[in-house]
DNA sequence: GCGACAG
DNA sequence: ATCTTGTCGC
């Protein structure tokens, strides 16, 4: 593997990053994540609906990956395993969630935004962790912008008392906006939001139902 | 060189 | 992410 190469490639991909919002209606949203078992990956993909926040559709789909994780470059481990999961839905869905960062990303390229420009959909990142930037402030406020050099590229979310933050970043064709407002929408009983609560949950049960 | 570092 | 029992808390 070639990381400059692929660090290239992810610049190229990033200027089709659009953050504008892309999506007419927003009735469904899907989400997606994956469960490991040594190098066979078991990615849920999930759909439900948007106002009830309840579950539409479940799709399992699992696979041998061989690229290892490497920070800054997730999507090239996780990205085709996730797409195979999302394209085997049966139901349409007007954004999807990723477990995983959308622009806030060293180079502006995380998994949410490299899915939603190689699929055209309107995606947003979900993380429980910073890959790069900050926070500048220090308050306990729910919502406080992420900064990566001078940039607004997203924000940290607390879900509430006693949970733990998550941070929001548009994928593509969504708006900064848009991301955070969507994302807090689906806040429920959990940390993260329900869409990557229920794909986390069913990606872990496939994985334990499997014989091997 | 040192520390940081999505899943 | 995964390896892992019981345990504290809502």
């Amino acid at each position: 593997m070639d990381l400059k190469k692929l660090a290239q490639l992810q610049v190229q991909m990033a200027k089709k990053v659009v953050l504008r919002d892309g999506f007419s209606k927003l009735e469904k949203i899907a989400g997606v994540d994956i469960a490991y078992k040594k190098n066979k990956a078991f990615a849920a993909a999930v759909v439900l609906d948007f106002r009830e926040m309840s579950l539409l559709e479940v799709r399992i789909r699992v696979m041998n990956v061989s690229f290892p994780y490497i920070p800054g470059f997730l999507s090239f481990r996780e990205a085709e395993p996730m797409k195979s999961a999302i394209l085997s839905l049966t139901q349409d869905y007007d954004v999807l969630l990723v477990n995983g960062h959308g622009i806030a990303h060293p180079r502006g390229l995380g998994i949410a935004s490299h899915i939603g420009v190689e699929l055209g959909v309107p995606s947003v990142g979900v993380a429980k962790g910073l890959l790069c930037g900050e926070v500048k402030e220090d308050s306990e406020k729910e919502a406080v912008p992420v900064f990566f050099e001078d940039e607004v590229v997203g924000y940290r979310i607390i879900p509430g008392r006693k949970r733990r933050p998550i941070y929001v970043s548009p994928g593509n064709l969504v708006s900064l906006k848009s991301s955070l407002e969507i994302v807090k929408a689906c806040l429920r009983r959990h940390s993260l939001p329900e869409p990557l609560y229920e794909a986390h949950r069913a990606a872990a049960e496939a994985k334990r139902k499997c014989a091997t």
